[in-house]
DNA sequence: CGCCATTTTGAAGGTTTTCAATGTCAGTGG
DNA sequence: CCACTGACATTGAAAACCTTCAAAATGGCG
């Protein structure tokens, strides 16, 4: 009986990876099909609501995620509550990396969120054996590198206004990447998000806001949607 | 009479890997002894002095370096002229990384460098054969990208007081990680890359630093050197 | 010793933050 | 159905921090 059990949650696992909507874009892609079978086995399905913590920072780092549906803004705390957003992360991005064996960052969902979750050493095992895995992370890591190096530009040395396009921009691409209609657009963070992703307060970012839409290269919809009237205006002020 | 001369390079060749003084942090400490003759072959070593550029961004990408000594800066630049030094490298670290065949960063050597050069293809199929050196080069990079996240932290929500700190302590550990004596420190770079890092002016930094020294927590030995009298403050600063 | 690049110092100015008040919207209960 | 509530966002005015511009000082190197 209970084994008739265990053998149906293994054939839906295997299932879910076949089936998984975000595979042609998440690290895995590189498994051959038949790798699939183990490899579900190896993962489980997860949901958290909005505001949930995934984990936090400094915490000890038992696994790792890959989003299948849904969003997380992952970020780091100050002594005196300041804090600084590292990324927004979409379906198909690979997150929980660790030094030490504790996360470097906190990861909150943004609305409904679906994760695989890994377990770091069983993962970590798997690659040992499947060394395509080792190199497709290198690669993916490497990609996430240049995109954190190019935050360092946009932080660093862009002024309010740039920042805010800058991001602006960084949504519409983010959405082509994953297919998603590019126009109009859905925030799903809120504006304190942005402020603290970009270093800036939130008053600012609404100033900005403003400032885009009476220029006309920009239509508010409402506090979480917008449309771009002039995508190169947006990307040429970038 | 050319072949001898040949198997003599070759022997250098073999004799430069084993003998290298950075290995024990480099990315190729990974390798067995038996593998270092061979490895040895697919590198060669390279001289850059002060301000020669190493490679420009958006070039073709067709190396990879390790830095065996001396220090680079790596980084990128606005139409407008406006520079952000992305990283400063020191002895053991591994540069060259490309987004679709190009450099994503320039990078220039800060006074005498020497780097071992690894043709990009070369050292990918090396690789495939020997895949841990993919999952220590993922190890190192996902390292690498914590430290880029601790810098949009820096960037992103540090005055300048912080972030000049954050900079001093930085340089301090990073002396320590390579075995060299951390006080008194000998700051390879010029005030301007100092600022051109922390997304600062050049007099902010001369303030910065002044304030320092009037603190008594620095002593400023010259523009280059300077001596640490307070290390629990300089790091409870952070 | 003198030159030139780099750094330091001072004063004014600008951009973003801070503080405070008002506005908007979705959800809830009368 | 509408007023109420609370969270989130916008707007305005003053203040702070860092930059900009300008000039003087330092220091390395021929």
């Amino acid at each position: 009986m209970e084994n008739k059990l265990i053998q149906k949650k293994l054939d839906n696992i295997e299932v879910r990876c076949q089936k998984c909507k975000v595979r042609s874009y998440s690290f895995c892609r590189c498994l051959n099909e038949d790798k699939l079978e183990y490899f579900s086995k190896i993962s489980t399905e997860k949901h958290f609501i909005n505001k949930e913590n995934i984990f936090l920072q400094h915490e000890e780092a038992l696994n790792f995620y890959n989003i299948t549906e849904g969003n997380v803004k992952i970020y780091q705390l100050l002594d005196d509550g300041r804090i600084q957003i590292i990324g927004f992360l979409y379906p198909g991005d690979f997150f929980g990396t660790s030094n030490q064996n504790k996360y470097t960052y906190s990861a909150e969902a943004i609305g409904n969120l679906k994760v695989c979750v890994f377990n770091q050493k069983s993962l970590e095992s798997y690659i040992d054996e499947n060394p395509i895995l080792a190199k497709e992370l290198f690669n993916q890591t490497s990609y996430e590198l240049t995109l954190a190096q190019d935050r360092m530009m946009i932080l660093g040395k862009l002024n309010a206004t740039e920042k805010v396009i800058s991001f602006l921009n960084n949504i519409s691409n983010q959405r082509k990447r994953i297919g998603w209609p590019n126009n109009p657009i859905s925030l799903p963070m809120t504006r304190q998000d942005i402020a603290d992703y970009l270093g800036l307060t939130i008053e600012t970012i609404s100033r900005e806001m403003k400032k885009l839409k009476d220029e006309k290269i920009i239509k508010i919809l409402s506090t979480k949607q917008f449309y771009i009237n002039d995508f190169e205006k947006l990307h040429n002020l970038n």
